[in-house]
DNA sequence: AGCCGGTCTTCCGTTGAACGGAAGAGGAGG
DNA sequence: CCTCCTCTTCCGTTCAACGGAAGACCGGCT
């Protein structure tokens, strides 16, 4: 399948461009906007606009700018690997809430970052970058490292050979060092991430899984760094981890560590 | 503008059909099954659906099914009234849900259905027919009942104009029961649907405002019909509402009628 | 084994839908 | 008034989209 030349070619490729176009930051724009940052002709920008608004996909405000139409976040809100698993995930995750009072996460990987499906926060918790629908780099994060240490072979060698952005002092910073917290997630089954996104905060994550006992998402609580005793956390986010796998379907229990065994019962099942 | 006589000609259009296959009850589907529910030839099928492939609007599974792909879901994310309004809303949704333990729900119009765009739920709270990017019509649900009341005249009348579905005994049936209801609402500031949808359960809904104090939300909580209280809640539900429409920007307050201006404190702001 | 029903995929000649330049309508600012 | 920006409509050209045909693939049935 040899790389085609050409700019842009297809309808199909040209109406992703135009959805491609609105982001977090910029969720309304005008025609010529759109036009500009898709680079396709205004015309054409005109005409696939206007299909889409047909269709519902995009919607005009009352000023006549463009934005993400409902219907869009109604089909989207169809995929397996969002709503599907964030349905089966939300008890568990305020369960783990009122058990910490912290900000409570559920992540999936996107080849080699992570996106964020959901989080429960307090009123006064500690601050985050992410936001719901959100990025960030896998080897920033506890649910990255997570997500990244129980990936196929092929996109870990992947991420670990792009450069490694730091934002803090703390972010691991080499592929050797990521290499390694990778290999410890993988036997510990958790990752703890101290100020590597922002020094004031630490989070720990654990794995989810499926009914073929890979891991499909990740779990994690983020909590002021200062005074923090991550060691209390590990057995919680675990045991709410777990309960998630288990409500998939996995294979649940049988794969633990001896060790951790007595853990399956810190949080209650029903209550 | 002439109407066309053509079936489907445009690449929207089908690329459109396509997604609009996927439904709450399949998100898995085969290529010949989308073939079939678009009316699209096999081959066309293939192409377009390829396209969205390698966009990632689409997925496949392991079994080679398509279902809808994360990157829709992102997409969708941004829609500003999707996840926008849902994050001004989740703590007041989170305050209504720890003061009744009940069912709490946000919804919006689109069309002439209801639109849910989250619910926050105990374990063991009274079953509910609707899902989180579901759709249920207008006239049966509390929440519909506020939004068309507020709508503009040419929505009304078409929601009246229709069929109205009965669900049980107790859904609204005729237009004049419809209308004579809406105006309750307008007056009262709030609705109340007893056993419309499902005899089991009743639920009480009020109003969100934007800045322009256009109502662009509505609010509900969905308690057991037995031994249920209504009038208990509704001051409730509509301080959180009145909450949310103050984080959008809402002229807040000045047009409460007199009798509520106490209700103002009922929910603390910050606790 | 061989056959049949269903799946999915590749190939390729035809054709009409998509394209985008041109022109004009509207609107804000000077 | 003119200028500069926006958006919208029109329409002749052309090339991407189309979809039939053919074949690969995978069960299940006899």
């Amino acid at each position: 399948m040899p790389r085609r030349t050409a700019p842009i070619v297809s309808v199909g490729a040209r109406l992703q461009a135009i959805l491609e176009a609105f982001t977090e930051t910029s969720p309304l724009l005008t025609l010529s906007e759109l036009s500009r940052r898709t680079g396709l002709p205004l015309t054409t920008t005109h005409r696939l606009v206007g299909e889409l608004l047909t269709g519902g996909l995009l919607e005009r405000d009352e000023l006549g700018r463009y934005r993400v139409g409902l219907r869009m976040w109604e089909i989207g809100s169809l995929a397996p690997r969002g709503l599907g698993l964030r349905a089966s995930a939300l008890p568990f995750l305020g369960d783990l809430f009122d058990a910490t009072r912290n900000h409570v996460q559920l992540a999936v990987r996107e080849g080699t970052e992570v996106v964020y499906l959901e989080r429960i926060s307090a009123r006064d918790a500690v601050h985050v970058v992410s936001r719901v629908g959100g990025r960030l780099p896998l080897h920033a994060t506890a649910v990255g490292l997570v997500l990244l240490a129980h990936a196929e072979h092929e996109v870990r060698e992947q991420a670990l050979a792009a450069p490694l952005r730091r934002f803090t002092e703390r972010t691991l910073g080499t592929a050797a060092q990521l290499r390694r917290a990778l290999a410890d997630v993988r036997r510990d089954g958790y990752a703890v991430c101290n100020g590597a996104v922002e020094l004031v905060s630490l989070s720990v994550a654990a794995p989810v899984r499926d009914q073929e006992d890979n891991v499909v998402a990740a779990l994690s609580v983020v909590v002021p760094a200062k005074g923090a005793n991550p060691r209390a956390l590990i057995p919680v986010v675990r045991a709410a981890a777990r309960g998630i796998s288990r409500a998939l379907g996995a294979p649940s229990g049988l794969r633990l560590p001896v060790a951790a065994r007595h853990e399956t019962h810190v949080l209650p099942e029903h209550g």
